[in-house]
DNA sequence: GTGTTATTGAATTTGAATTATCATTAGTGT
DNA sequence: ACACTAATGATAATTCAAATTCAATAACAC
């Protein structure tokens, strides 16, 4: 992918950034194209690809990995906080605060740079609709 | 890939046995390949993805799901704890106990069934080795 | 409005991880 | 040892996310 961040603002971002602030969770690309095209009709998955890139280099986007799927993108900036996935409908959602209260004891020889902390259940759509 | 588990003791699934056990950490089907080489030299992938499907299955191995890496495989039936990740050589390793005091807050709805836990940082090997 | 050129859409391609194919090899029960 | 057939090895095929291609479109500076 050409690493160049897209500077004209074009129907397609404006819309795919929308989708993200009024999803406020992480989306993958899928989720984002069918976010965007509330907006934009026909957004190709490409543009999604595309902006989504171009928007984790100008740090509007952060990327979350997540064990087993395609990676989630969030909007940037948020305090520290962990992740939760519904094993039913795979969605992922913000949880608010860190349940970490003491740094892990690493073996010897290790250093400690990060940390991430998924939570696994069902959603509240997911539980009512079964 | 066929579901069904190999039951014959051949010389290569002994030989990934005893590189799951050798190495006590979680591998990647390649670095599960590696080892198996030392007791038989031409071990193939594919034989390391049939046996590593049917350890699985038998339940003799666990399946761990690594953010934005392929699955790692360690022997089942240890005691809950959690992973560490080497930035640096990727390498997976096991961590003591865990570090969750409290239950995490879930919004409205929302179930708990599940937590995973990662640690990132640099192991000893790649830190005397900078 | 016009011209320039970045961006898009649609389809194709890539890359990697994993799975399937099939002839050959080797466990296992007898 | 023999027969049966599961497992292997080597490679091809598949999968799926992500990147690329290129002609058509649309931002934006003027």
């Amino acid at each position: 992918m050409s690493t160049a961040i897209q500077t004209r603002n074009t129907r397609q971002k404006e819309a795919i950034r929308a989708a993200f602030l009024e999803a406020d969770r992480p989306l993958s690309p899928e989720e984002a194209l069918i976010g965007a095209q509330k907006q934009v009709q026909a957004v190709s998955i490409a543009t999604i690809y595309r902006n989504i890139a171009s928007l984790v280099e100008e740090q509007w986007l952060t990327t979350v990995d997540v064990p087993g799927h395609s990676s989630r993108y969030e909007v940037a900036g948020k305090a520290h906080h962990h992740h939760f996935q519904c094993t039913s409908c795979n969605t992922v959602h913000e949880l608010a605060g860190c349940v970490m209260q003491t740094r892990p004891k690493l073996p010897r020889g290790f250093t400690y740079t990060a940390h991430e902390f998924f939570v696994y259940g069902t959603c509240a759509d997911c539980k009512n609709n079964s």
